[in-house]
DNA sequence: CATATTTTGTTTCTTTGTCAACAAAATTAA
DNA sequence: TTAATTTTGTTGACAAAGAAACAAAATATG
């Protein structure tokens, strides 16, 4: 396996185990609500103002989903949705009483997650970790250019 | 936002952005597969022999995933499930001569996305790639131990 | 050995997302 | 300014995965 195969494996491979977990206590915490509607309550929560193709853009789903899934969430009184003067066409939303309340109990779990994980930055060599999220920074700016020029022939 | 925050986010938005360059390449070159059937027929051309618990744990999907998807591969002739004569109860697949054929088309893929990336490797510091590498292997290594304790009162 | 428990795979129902068609608004071009 | 084009959001049909209930087979326990 050559090192990009091994660095690709291990990126899937975390984010599924993190995931599995995280799900977890989720169940138990916020069981009344499905794992989609806290990340779409999260999302508002930390960009008021955005509108549906903001946030589809910034959570990688289709305007649809989001579409779909703000208009559920406005009719359980976690978000509500507001226009502009200046423009009649574009939709923003923000967070109701209510869906504060799921996004900070979300944000504490957050936090927990972090605390679980600690360890694993604070037994590493400080250098490594820096290099990592450089690392990781470089490969970001390379796909965000690779998806600015959308193959040949556009 | 914490080291740990940004790794995280780093890590999110890097698969998010891969998935998005390749899905756009899959349906150009495999337009007669679903993503979900290909990423199946990968897994089971490099885990021969393996049954649905071991997909679906390998995969991280539910068993009632991988129930349906192979039996889907079976209908459209690009996989074939066995059993052994010891144990009734489990099953297993292969890849048809039409299914090998996808995966190494696939596979073929799998390689030019590896070119697209590889400047990235080339252009990092050999001993950033290294310590990025060991880091994530490090991380992985702490979920596991993680997932293997699930919470206290169990 | 016989019975209880666990493992394995399948199915049904629900959740979540995509895609494509569409209408309304905004922007660009003539 | 009017007309063509693009952007924005919504909807309906459909695809994929999860959860839970289930049956059959394997394993553990007495």
């Amino acid at each position: 396996m050559t090192t990009q195969q091994q660095f690709y494996k291990s990126l899937k491979t975390l984010l599924d185990k993190m995931q599995l977990l995280d799900q977890a206590e989720m169940q138990a915490k916020l069981a009344d609500f499905k794992p989609a509607e806290v990340h779409t309550i999260q999302y508002i929560g930390q960009h008021i103002g955005a509108n549906v193709t903001a946030i589809a853009a910034g959570m990688y789903v289709t305007r649809g989903a989001v579409s779909k899934m703000t208009k559920r969430l406005i009719r359980r009184g976690l978000i509500e949705k507001y226009q502009s003067v200046e423009n009649k066409k574009e939709v923003y939303f923000r967070l109701t009483a209510a869906g504060q309340e799921v996004y900070e109990q979300h944000e504490a779990m957050d936090r927990q997650h972090d605390q679980r994980d600690q360890v694993v930055f604070d037994s590493a060599d400080p250098k490594q970790v820096a290099g990592t999220l450089q690392f990781l920074q470089a490969y970001n700016d390379h796909l965000d250019h690779e998806l600015q020029r959308p193959k040949q022939g556009d």
